[in-house]
DNA sequence: GCGCCCATTGCAAACGTTCCCGACAATCGG
DNA sequence: CCGATTGTCGGGAACGTTTGCAATGGGCGC
């Protein structure tokens, strides 16, 4: 029903071959009848069947995103500087929620390669077992992955420099004064958080003064930020200073010492890893180490679109981009005490 | 290179239509010959094209979500109600950010109509001007709207009970005991937000003992709430609760009263409109009305995939959602004063 | 004036499915 | 025992493009 190419072709006299050419790329064609070609095509509003040219191009013009959930702000970020690289790349973008199902997660690629697409974009395989990662491998399509696995270097991956966000809060608290500092992160097989974790400590080990910190290991969201304050709160309750492995802990963190009379930041300096939207607009206004998440999202769209482009070029590439802290007011200079040795 | 449904049949000693047959509905083939199809399929590690299939049968098996940006913890979780329900659906989601932009929009519309898309949910059309609408109609895609524009009733809509959830918050308000009651909502065009404030305010007006509220009009976001809020303080110091059209604004006037030195609940009670994620997060936990955010995606959904299946059935569907009243510590009850007429 | 080259265009074969239609055998009703 | 029906399967056209190759014709060098 709709107007195809052999509208075009009949309406303007020409064959469908010359019409494909006029309106595509347009070399070898009279630049006459180009134009003739596409003003018929104009007028007659056709609209090319891409699913058709996909069939015998062997391209989708489409890239998937598969990550755990939308949901999370961060998340959210990553798809829009996505889809906006895609978009640039004349591709669309298909969503894919994971919830970090491994069977869920390989459903999706069987899914997605049954509609040959160009490229795939996932925040983790790691909980893929190797014949999984194998077969993801076997299947020859591009693939990036948002969070470096440090096992797995045969895929491209895009990823924040979550050890120098670490070493970037562990000077600033202690730039501030601070000695009785705490991490609160999450379980240890983390990669990016152990990242973060490493990053923190080897900073405040290899400081002019080197302090030791308390890390307790528990969640990594609200609720686990505040159940590990509580606990931290207990059994240090000398610390000043808390540094979250990422915002929605930190909140957590807000809320339980909230709940015990302190106050941030005149009782607890507080700081926190993302730099989601809403660290702006909590109470207080939460000082975090920024993470480029758009731009990861981009740039992991860019590799994809080159791998698809190059099909011979298929070298994995590692990108590693910036942080940067963001001062706020959830921290507040501690003013150094008398050593507790001295005392 | 990879292993087509000629493979198939070539090594199964039966045709490509019998292979057809065999590995989709199966009706019409013998039981013996299907089951060997089928195991010559999965030894084969045969996976259908369906670019191809798509090509035939007119039908891409995916659906498109135009929304203004996914940033918006809202539209977050509408994406995510509507890929569940597009999964379980045999279809995938593409993504798009329109910016909200007329330009933009008919642009991805035109871009996914060449993909031969099989439904478009969009959050709205009202930027739209007429021929551009027609345009939409003259598509003949199934398109559902998630924001009902009043105006047009061609498309089917999927919207949350926003004149009820307004009579909600103001029930609520006034059961509480308050009487000096302001609503700070965004421009008068936005017809979500006008809805809740007719309901609102009709409620007030007639309740047992009627109010007239305060109603400022400004920007529906953090900064409009809390520059709203400002303006509230300054005319009208006597307020003793506001409504929030929506919970961005809601944190707006949080962050403008702690500036203003009130405590909320004990010196302004709030309540907001949305019930993101935040909400319960942010101190104090924010009293909002719950709209189902979820299940909008996913019944909008349910309507695309019905009417990309029934070809004939297209007439339009509206679905209207119910809210619900969720209290969290952001709202206090109010002495009944002396009136101030009778002082 | 002749042959060659290049620009332009048409022809037709793919791409991998689905599905209509016809062939064939077997079964069944009478 | 014969015609009709049913079950099973193959042949082949179609879906709307792209693209390699051949054909055509004009211009140009010699």
């Amino acid at each position: 029903m709709p107007i195809t190419i052999k509208d075009v072709a009949r309406e303007s006299g020409v064959n469908t071959s010359t019409v494909s050419r006029a309106l595509n790329n347009g070399y070898g064609v009279n630049d006459e009848t180009r134009k003739h070609v596409i003003a018929v095509a104009a007028r007659l509003s056709y609209r090319p069947n891409r699913v058709a040219r996909g069939l015998v191009t062997g391209r989708s013009h489409s890239l998937a995103l598969v990550l755990s959930d939308i949901r999370n702000p961060f998340f959210a970020e990553v798809a829009r500087g996505a889809e906006d690289a895609a978009r640039s790349g004349k591709c669309d973008l298909v969503l894919c929620n994971s919830d970090l199902n491994a069977d869920k997660q390989m459903q999706y690629v069987q899914s997605l390669l049954e509609k040959r697409i160009d490229g795939i974009l996932m925040n983790s395989v790691s909980m893929l077992n190797q014949e999984q990662q194998a077969q993801l491998m076997a299947s020859g399509v591009p693939i990036v992955l948002l969070n470096r696995s440090t096992s797995n270097h045969t895929f491209s991956t895009v990823c924040a420099d979550n050890e120098s966000g670490g070493a970037l809060a562990a000077k600033y608290l202690l730039d501030l004064g601070h000695r009785k500092i705490a991490h609160l992160t999450g379980p240890r097989q983390h990669g990016n958080l152990t990242d973060r974790a490493r990053g923190f400590v080897r900073a405040l080990h290899t400081a002019a003064n080197p302090v030791q910190p308390t890390v307790l290991h528990g969640k990594f969201n609200f609720a686990g930020g505040a159940e590990l304050t509580r606990k931290l709160l207990d059994e240090h309750p000398d610390i000043t200073a808390v540094f979250a492995a990422n915002d929605v802990m930190a909140f957590g963190v807000v809320r339980a010492a909230l709940d015990r009379g302190l106050r941030i930041p005149q009782d607890l300096s507080l700081i926190g890893f993302d730099n989601i939207e809403f660290s702006g607009i909590v109470h207080p206004p939460l000082t975090t180490i920024h993470q480029p998440k758009y731009e990861m999202g981009h740039a992991a769209v860019e590799i994809l679109l080159r791998m698809a482009r190059d099909k011979e070029k298929q070298t994995p590439e590692h990108r590693l981009l910036g942080v940067e802290l963001i001062e706020r007011e959830s921290c507040r200079r501690q003013l150094t005490e008398p050593d507790a040795h001295s005392g």
